[in-house]
RNA sequence: GACCCCAUCGUCUAGUGGCCUAGGACACCGGGUUUUCAUCCCGGCAACACGGGUUCGACUCCCGUUGGGGUCGCCA
């Protein structure tokens, strides 16, 4: 059997970090099975869905090289035939028209009374709930509402669905039954009014569960009585959600579904649909959520919580699909930096963790510094240059100059952004930050070193070598430690503290801006220190 | 509140009953790279949530507690 699996965004706004990890995932699954990934667009909200979202979605895929095969199936496009299987669960009894105080009626799939097999429902033992006398239990086609007790004695108003509670009998003080729903719940078909029961205590019946396998968690299971009866069909006739989607799922003959373990309540209903539709439910793997710095679900108020921020960040694709690989699965080894086909290679179910991960920016930092560094030369000036399309200094730089400070600066550079603080080499003033300044310039004996310095420069070949050299004539004449004198003088001359090897940034800038900055340092910028 | 899911260093993770004095990575701290920035290299700090079982033996299995998250829409 051939491998499908799907990616089914809803297009209502911009693709979330843990959406495109649920792609990665689904991706990955697919290529390492020799499988099919297919994309769905889930716009069945047609209020909330737009033509933007999807060509950001489509652009973002593609930056990240998620191909998907054959064309995207546009949900939308199949609400006819999804309306056409609930009028087909209606004809078999697995769906109800119901009417929710005015207007006109939904449709509503009912949890199966007497489930084949095919269900994956399985009896448990006969149970007990204690309840509120003083609401009475009301049982109807649509389900059982009742009263819980809370812990101070309230009560709190609860239903399910009328296969929720098997044989339920409603026990009254002294044991007394006051209504035995029995084998045969057909005392509460569809239009007969709603049988009410007052002053019952208890209500016994016989428990079921719904379950399935996930991929990862193994088998679970959640009992029919914490479950209602759920809307397909809109009362406006557009359908909904969980029919559109096992409907698709179907239609697309998807084997596997990848999803967000946030589904995990839906997909206990789903397997229920995919029964009642006569299908055999796929296999479904939910995978953990990426949370903030907080630990909490990201939110439209976290910052890069977009693929897009994370381009416009300076991060590389290759790295930023690396990453959300490794974010929620592992290789089982202590490989990290890995290429795509090994990462195909080596994807594997029993790898995905089973808790929620938090992205660490500072991580992605480290292994974007990485790649770049591996990065030919001029994939990374092509980075570079992308970051930089706004930057004036850069656009109007010359070519063969930007290149050789982009190849001093490469193997320092984590992320294609980092270029921006590259300024220095290409303008003609700097600003200067006075508390640098202040801290490192502003001593004495700075400025006659400078002077000196200023004078043998002149002299010199302007190459890293002899630059290195006069540096050390200066410092050892005035018996300054040679190391102690480059950050005075890298800030001089480049107004930072950081940056590449300063002798090679010197010999870059050249001779008369390297001059003119240390000539402003000793006329500006220096302390007077004529005392020496 | 009910139900569902989860739980190893600050973070991402390895670990599938003995190989664990719990390994790797990021971050942080210290040192080195013929005295600068960064890369890089070396070293350090740092975790099995808690309590019961099961077992000769538990990070690993079971139960409970606590904590976190999810769901409880005619949103997807």
């Amino acid at each position: 059997m051939q491998i499908r699996v799907r990616f089914a965004p809803s297009p209502t706004g911009r693709v979330h970090l843990g959406n495109m990890r649920t792609a990665i995932f689904n991706w990955l699954f697919a290529r390492h099975h020799g499988g099919r990934f297919l994309l769905r667009i889930e716009d069945t909200d047609r209020q909330r869905s737009h033509q933007g979202a999807i060509d950001q979605l489509l652009a973002e895929m593609t930056w990240l090289d998620l191909d998907f095969d054959g064309d995207p199936l546009y949900q939308h496009t199949r609400s006819d035939a999804h309306r056409a299987a609930a009028d087909r669960l209606m004809q078999a009894g697995h769906a109800y028209a119901y009417a929710n105080g005015d207007g006109d009626a939904a449709v509503l799939f009912r949890i199966p009374l007497d489930p084949g097999p095919e269900y994956s429902i399985v009896e448990r033992e006969r149970i007990s709930v204690d309840i509120h006398p003083d609401v009475p239990v009301t049982i109807s086609s649509a389900g059982i509402t009742y009263a819980a007790i809370s812990r101070k004695g309230k009560p709190i108003p609860s239903e399910c669905c009328l296969a929720g509670m098997m044989r339920l009998k409603i026990v009254g003080d002294n044991g007394v039954v006051r209504y035995d729903l029995g084998k045969d719940p057909g005392a509460v078909t569809d239009g007969q009014p709603p049988v009410t029961v007052d002053n019952g205590t208890t209500l016994s019946f016989i428990r079921r569960d719904v379950r399935f396998h996930d991929l990862v968690r193994g088998d679970l299971s959640k009992p029919l009585d914490s479950i209602k009866d759920f809307v397909i069909v809109r009362s406006d006739g557009h359908p909904v959600f969980h029919l559109a989607n096992v409907c698709d799922d179907i239609h697309q003959q998807i084997t596997h579904v990848i999803r967000g373990d946030d589904h995990i309540e839906n997909s206990y209903r789903h397997v229920l649909l995919f029964a009642a539709l006569g299908h055999a439910a796929p296999a479904f793997l939910h995978l953990p959520m990426i949370v903030n710095r907080e630990g909490k679900p990201y939110s439209k108020r976290d910052g890069d919580a977009y693929i897009g921020e994370l381009r416009e960040a300076g991060f590389m694709n290759s790295t930023v699909f690396n990453y959300l690989a490794l974010l929620g699965w592992s290789p089982g080894d202590d490989r990290e930096k890995m290429s795509r086909a090994d990462i195909v290679n080596a994807f594997d179910v029993s790898g995905i963790q089973l808790s929620a991960a938090q992205m660490d920016i500072r991580k992605l930092q480290h292994m974007n510094g990485q790649y770049i560094a591996d990065l030919p030369f001029d994939a990374f000036l092509h980075g570079v240059e992308q970051a930089l399309a706004e930057q004036p200094w850069a656009r109007n730089a010359d070519p063969a100059y930007f290149r050789e400070v982009a190849e001093l600066m490469q193997s320092r550079t984590k992320q294609f952004t980092d270029a921006a603080t590259w300024q220095y080499f290409f303008v003609d003033t700097l600003s200067y930050d006075d508390r640098l300044v202040g801290k490192h310039i502003g001593k004495p004996g700075i400025r006659s070193a400078f002077a000196q310095l200023l004078t043998a420069l002149r002299e010199i070949a302007f190459d890293p070598e002899p630059i290195e050299s006069a540096i050390h004539a200066v410092t050892d004449d005035r018996e300054i430690p040679r190391g102690k004198f480059n950050l005075p003088l890298r800030i001089a001359v480049t107004a930072s503290n950081t940056g590449a090897g300063i002798y090679e940034v010197m010999a870059l800038l050249g001779r008369d801006r390297t001059l003119a900055r240390l000539t402003h340092a000793v006329d500006s910028l220096c302390a007077d220190d004529s005392e020496q």
